[in-house]
This record gives structure tokens, C-alpha cells and sequence, in this order.
DNA sequence: AACTAAATGCAATAATGTTGCAATTAGCTC
DNA sequence: GAGCTAATTGCAACATTATTGCATTTAGTT
């Protein structure tokens, strides 16, 4: 929800302003990563205006805060869908219709950590995403293929 | 090593040509991420000239060839250290020297897959990428720390 | 309503990527 | 080793993305 980013950003002492609730809704709405100028565009489309250096601004704000993540993958952010920081968040990508999905897995985290120790290294974030099909397009794709082969 | 690549390239009917030997040793020497532009510097400091359209190209093709990797974290590119491909590589990156490891486990891998079809998610490749520090690094912390608690 | 620090807009610039086409070259054949 | 040709590179122009300093505006307060 964006009231909670809201309220985030109030506790944060930051400023409540139009641009940062404008790109919290965009974000909000948005099922896929955007970036910075893709946030312009669909701001721009509902004849609202936003110089790009304060979307840059924003969104830099939003990650400080872990209102945002920006997607490694495909470089663009969304917003954070988890309450709260238990760890490192990852992310599947539907490479097909490009929905994501946010997910928490400390046994992941355990094993990774144990997995990169055993290499000489301290781990202390895991960046992690999972490029494949979700279950609609997944669903979709049997399909095709199950006319294909009568 | 170069030698590797380059049989690669041949195998596959690419050119075996002079800009491409460069990049491979530049990537080779590097033991860090590096941007198409971090190439051409480099090679102009050794009075090397090459197009940064050519290096884009040739980072393209070594990708696709996984001769290199694109880290996401960094964006940089680096040479493929594994002989050949056996899953998803997994990097470790230290967040201080920016010294990288890659590395393969299998068994992350299956959790991963797992843990993303319980979520209804059919994963066919994963990015992954733990940041830390490395042994080295982590060592001199140590002495840090330890310096200045007397 | 007035005040002030924080936030935004603006302008200029830097850095990074992309495209089409002409010139060059690696690897082949003779 | 010379000549051939498709593959590769260089060039030029352009598009996109990102950064910086400073003037202007605004949210939250008094």
C-alpha cells in the first residue's frame, strides 16, 4: 500500500510531496519494473509533469528507505510488497509478461551465506532473481504446445 | 585462460581477430567487473585504440558465446572462470576490493527452483550474487577492529 | 500568515548505448 | 604468397540514461 510508504517517509522525517506520492502510486500500480523515464512517461500520460532528476531523486530516496528495489535483471525498480526487512528479498521474473514476485527465504539465506563461506567469503547481502515463466503464461505455454502436437 | 576463448570462437566459426584477442586479455588480467568504456580506457593506456562500438559488440558475442558474464550488481562484464556450463554461475563480489569469485552449486540451484514452484513460479535460470567481503578484506577489518579496542 | 529547511525544477553536461554504412581484415582458395 | 569474400571493425551521427550546481518552490512548522 502506499500509506505505509507514506508513513515511512513521515517517520523518516522526510517530506510527504506530490512528486513522491505521485511516483508511490505509479510504482504502486505498476506490475513490472520501471525506470526512471518509464516513470516520466506514465506520469506524463496522465498529464502530470516530473523533471527526471526528481524521479532519479526519488527513487533513490525510496531505496535508501527499502520503499523500492531496483530489479538487477532488468534495472528497473518496484516497489517493496514486504512489510519488513526479515533479510534479503528476492524476486522471481516472468520473462514472458514480465510480472515479478517478491519472496523472503532465510533457509536460501543460510545456505548461500554456508555456500560462499565455504569459498573464503563473508557474505553479508544476496542479490538474487529467477528468470522463468509464471504460472498463467507457464499454463499458457502448455497449452500452444499441447495443440501443436494432436 | 585466453587460449580457451579462443578455441571457443574458432569452434564456433567466429573470426579470431585483434580486437577481440585485447578484450580477452584485458577481461583476463582484470579481476574485476569491467564496462565496455573501463575496456577502452584500459586499452588506451596501453596505446590500444579500439571503437566502443567494436567492444560493445564483442562483449555481446562473448556473452552470448558465455565466454563472459554480465554482473548485475556492478553491470561490468567478466571472463567466464568455469570450464563450462554446468547451471546457473553464482558470483561472489566484495563490496571493498571489488574482487569477484564465481562458482556453481547445484544444490542452490534445486532449492531455488523449489522454493520458487512452491510460489507457483516455473524457473528456468537464476541470477545470483552475494556481496561481502573476501578473505583478505575481511581479515584486515578484523585487524582494524581489533586495533582499536586496546 | 510567515518562516525555513527540504525538495523540486532548470540548464547544462557527462556517460552510456545504438544504428547504418563504408572501410578493413581473417581465413579461405588457388 | 596473392586474391577473394564474408565477417568484422571504424566512423559518424544520434538516442538514451544519468549527474551536478544553483535558483525557485513548497511542506511542515511556528
Amino acid at each position: 500500500m502506499v500509506q505505509d510508504s507514506i508513513q515511512v517517509l513521515q517517520a523518516q522525517g522526510y517530506k510527504v510531496t506530490k512528486p513522491r506520492r505521485q511516483v508511490l502510486e505509479i510504482l504502486d500500480r505498476a506490475q513490472r519494473p520501471l525506470s526512471p523515464y518509464d516513470i516520466q512517461r506514465l506520469l506524463r500520460q496522465q498529464g502530470k509533469y516530473l523533471n527526471h532528476v526528481t524521479i532519479y531523486r526519488i527513487l533513490d530516496l525510496f531505496y535508501s528507505l527499502n520503499l523500492a528495489h531496483k530489479l538487477l535483471s532488468t534495472g528497473g525498480f518496484v516497489k517493496c510488497t514486504l512489510p519488513s526487512e526479515e533479510g534479503c528479498h528476492r524476486f522471481m521474473v516472468c520473462h514472458r509478461c514480465g510480472a515479478i514476485q517478491e519472496f523472503v527465504d532465510p533457509q536460501l539465506c543460510l545456505q548461500e551465506s554456508k555456500s560462499t563461506r565455504n569459498l573464503g567469503f563473508h557474505t553479508e547481502y544476496h542479490f538474487s532473481e529467477s528468470s522463468g515463466l509464471c504460472s498463467n503464461c507457464y499454463r499458457k505455454q502448455l497449452q500452444k504446445q499441447g495443440n501443436a502436437q494432436p
